[in-house]
RNA sequence: GGAGGGAUACCAAAGUGGCCAAAUGGGCCUGACUGUAAAUCAGGUGGCUAUGCCUUCGAAGGUUCAAAUCCUUCUCCCUCCA
């Protein structure tokens, strides 16, 4: 039933930052094969941000190889973790999240996971893990407590600097990575994945394996993909990320809106290339690299025919500039109309006062015209094409 | 419990009576250049029925012709000592 521990280690091993251990995750193998037992493999997911961009799919998709060969995905929903809310993150207290926000942000999350992973049944656990926090006494939790020092907390990276800057910590922080190790005893995970914000707290679950007689299980990290900008990890928060729900058209634009130099990148972490792979793309024009990658990121969020679609969008809109092919419908009342008013139509600015700023900006054109005076008034025909920005591509039609 | 420091726009951070819709940096937006790149350069970045008006500097009151700035009370945060 199961491929050899070698062949399996190349496909598992590649893409990984660190591996604690390898020779162990070769024992864990070789047993697995010998007792035709799949292999436990743990992710934790945060249910205070149902949204699933590119970046956790790094990781998602390492889970996914593990399923492809024969092994069991065990998602853990961190809902009793998410009243701390991970010390990696912000300093801000989270809000506590009511059993229904947790249930939809789950689904929500699940809906999209499921881009990535093979969701069939054996093949996919989902566990909760207030199952097993939420009934722990105060004495169980003393006890989870004694099994970590101070200073070893301390090693953490993020507490380390906050303590450093001056920057509070609160106790209740220092709950989380035990928590986490924790979630390890109770499913008994063989495996867990993570990304290098995690490496600590899935070492924590090696220990408290160890210390509750388990076998330690293997702690595979991912590398972490760097967002839009190119510097910054990809994250909800700075608004850096491609979501795995969006639009193909949006995925594609925003893939062709990276560096070159993040592209190769992405190229690694996101499709597996490997360096001679990437040396021959380099050879070619740097532009077609970027729409092989574009078009690759939208078949495997959506489909074929959908990358197709957006490559020929994309030229349109921004090569070849037949905008009237690409426009979406406005449609406004006949008659004249103050451009600003117009263009507040789309529905795409914060303020009128923001639009004016754009207008004065030279950033609105009807039919390539610039018009840069903010109180022009003007008469529009079915069939004009409106830009505002660089983005908003709007062809005119005439309400009835 | 004691002492001290702090809260300013998306973020960081100046500003200690009028010249403050608030310096500067980052972010973001727009334009130029391009490969919708990146880098660079230029401009912008509270709202509005707009050369003016309205709302903003933790909250609420007060002093003043005038308050981010002074006073009072309150809320929250941090550090050190115990």
């Amino acid at each position: 039933m199961f491929r050899s521990s070698d062949e399996q280690l190349k496909v598992l091993c590649a893409r990984a930052v660190q591996i604690e251990t390898v020779d162990e995750l070769r024992k864990k193998l070789d047993a697995s094969r010998a007792a035709n037992r799949p292999l436990r493999v743990k992710l934790g997911m945060d249910p205070t941000a149902p949204d699933i961009h590119l970046g956790h799919t790094v990781v998602l998709r390492k889970m996914r190889e593990f399923q492809d060969l024969g092994h069991k995905a065990v998602l853990i929903i961190g809902d009793y973790t998410a009243l701390i809310g991970d010390p990696s993150g912000k300093t801000k207290t989270r809000p506590m999240l009511s059993a229904e926000e947790i249930k939809r942000n789950a689904e929500t999350y699940f809906q999209q996971a499921g881009k990535v992973l093979d969701t069939a049944p054996g093949k996919l656990e989902i566990r909760y893990n207030s199952e097993w926090l939420a009934p722990m006494r105060l004495a169980d939790v003393i006890k989870l407590c004694s099994k970590m020092s101070v200073a070893r907390m301390m090693e953490r990276d993020t507490f380390e600097k906050r303590y450093k800057a001056g920057e509070p910590i609160s106790i209740h922080e220092f709950l989380y990575p035990l928590m986490q190790g924790y979630d390890s005893v109770c499913i008994q995970s063989d495996v867990e994945l993570g990304g290098t914000d995690q490496t600590f707290n899935n070492l924590v679950g090696r220990q408290l394996q160890a210390d509750a007689g388990q076998q330690s299980q293997i702690v595979m990290i991912m590398p972490i993909l760097p967002g839009l900008d190119g510097v910054h990890k990809m994250s909800k928060s700075l608004g850096n990320y491609i979501g795995v729900s969006e639009p193909p058209n949006e995925v594609f634009g925003k893939a062709m809106s990276i560096s070159d130099e993040l592209m190769w990148q992405w190229y690694a972490m996101l499709l597996g290339k490997t360096e001679v792979e990437i040396t021959a793309l380099k050879v070619g024009h740097p532009m077609e690299a970027k729409k092989a990658l574009a078009a690759a990121l939208v078949e495997r969020l959506h489909d074929a025919d959908a990358a197709r679609a957006a490559l020929e969008h994309f030229d349109k809109q921004f090569s070849k500039k037949k905008l009237d092919e690409v426009a979406e419908p406005l449609a406004v009342p006949a008659g004249k109309i103050g451009l600003i008013e117009l263009v507040e139509k789309s529905g795409v600015f914060k303020s009128r006062s923001d639009i004016r700023r754009v207008i004065q900006e030279g950033g609105v054109q009807l039919d390539g015209q610039k018009i840069t005076d903010p109180k022009a008034v003007i008469e529009p025909r079915v069939g004009q094409i409106l830009r505002a920005g660089k983005r908003v591509v709007r062809k005119i039609e005439l309400q009835s």
